[in-house]
DNA sequence: ACCTGAACACCGTTCAAGT
DNA sequence: ACCTGAACACCGTTCAAGT
């Protein structure tokens, strides 16, 4: 392929060269599909060195562990459940996407998820590590339940079966969350906001229905 | 990397051109983690060019999409869907069920997932073994697309999006299956079986909004 | 510390040339 | 039709060398 010549837009002035690379990244990923992360390219747009863009982050797992967050940030607003000033629909998709990923701890669901993985399912668990599982678990559940509550109270959603939906959701994010811990391809985040919204709107369907 | 002596095991004889590269693409899949399907290394324990093995199979997408259909179909039948006795909403939950844990396999899912975390997830994959964990993504896709397609030209589902919703039976097949990976509370077959009705029915439901 | 760019050991794919 | 193997255009990572 012959890129020797296609207009590359230019990095804002000013920024260090860390954010440049940064900067790069995103802008390439926003660009969606066609254009995956080389090193090369990233480098280029960025206008620095291959060797530059190793120095600040080691692997490319690590780029993409820098530049996600951001891309994500920008897509997913912080609001919190109950901003009615955002359509239900949007405001519990948002809310449960930031269930998987939050966005202040930068915790790496990769790591995350190894790290359960030997606590609680390498080896056969004792009743109170098994105990210590099922609390999280249920936490996780409480959190998820305490927006389908909210939405029924604003009446946007309704009423009835709040355990079984929040075990729906739950199920629906550990597997989006597993999902992340392995390798994705260009199209994981429409891929991820289009379940998300399959789920949630197989609840919000039923008030149609009523 | 020095592979120049690591003795490979040799193909059957009378095999043809293509059957040999099936048959070593096979065997190194089923081999698991330290080697991944390159064409050079297919080509090589198949004893055929890198052009033969392109003649036959012009991507290594079309290599993958050939061998994983002949690993799966070892374990996993596919012909439980076509069983028009049974209700399609029945018959669907069975079939996505034995998605998940496939009867005649004695596999242990704890197990699996500790396997693939291990292969795809705990190091950085190589961008050959990150295609490899998306052929076998896809193939599972393509397993659930298959259902849904019978499902359609038998009028119990409304024809459409088949590449999106099979994405979201995916998501909520990986969630299960690794929530099995973890200790389960006493309730967790209803929990199950409520979440993959849930699923199913988000989908049916559409025939009868038509 | 930050940066450069060549070099290394791989990829998948293409293709002229053989049988 | 089937097959060969070199060549092409990539990849991610390493590293001696500069500032």
């Amino acid at each position: 392929m012959d890129n020797t010549t296609t207009q590359a837009p230019e990095p804002p002035e000013g920024l260090s060269s860390r954010d440049r690379i940064l900067w790069a990244a995103a802008s390439m990923l926003g660009e969606g599909a066609a254009s995956s992360l080389s090193v090369r390219g990233v480098a280029a747009r960025a206008r620095v060195s291959t060797g530059s863009l190793r120095h600040h982050f080691p692997t490319q797992r690590d780029l993409m562990a820098a530049v996600l967050p951001l891309v994500y940030d920008l897509v997913l607003p912080v609001d919190s459940i109950k901003d009615s000033t955002i359509p239900a629909r949007e405001r519990l998709i948002a809310y449960l996407q930031n269930q998987i990923a939050p966005e202040g701890a930068d915790l790496d669901l990769r790591e995350a998820w190894l790290l359960a993985f030997d606590r609680y399912a390498r080896t056969v668990p004792t009743p109170a590590v098994r105990e210590e599982y099922l609390a999280i678990e249920r936490e996780m559940r409480r959190r998820i339940e305490f927006a389908l509550m909210v939405l029924e109270d604003e009446g946007a959603l309704a009423a009835g079966e709040t355990d079984g939906r929040a075990r729906y959701l739950a199920t629906v994010l550990n597997g989006l969350s597993v999902a992340r811990a392995f390798p994705v391809d260009e199209t994981f985040l429409q891929v991820e906001l289009d379940v998300l919204g399959r789920a949630v709107d197989s609840l919000l369907d039923t008030v149609v229905a009523t």
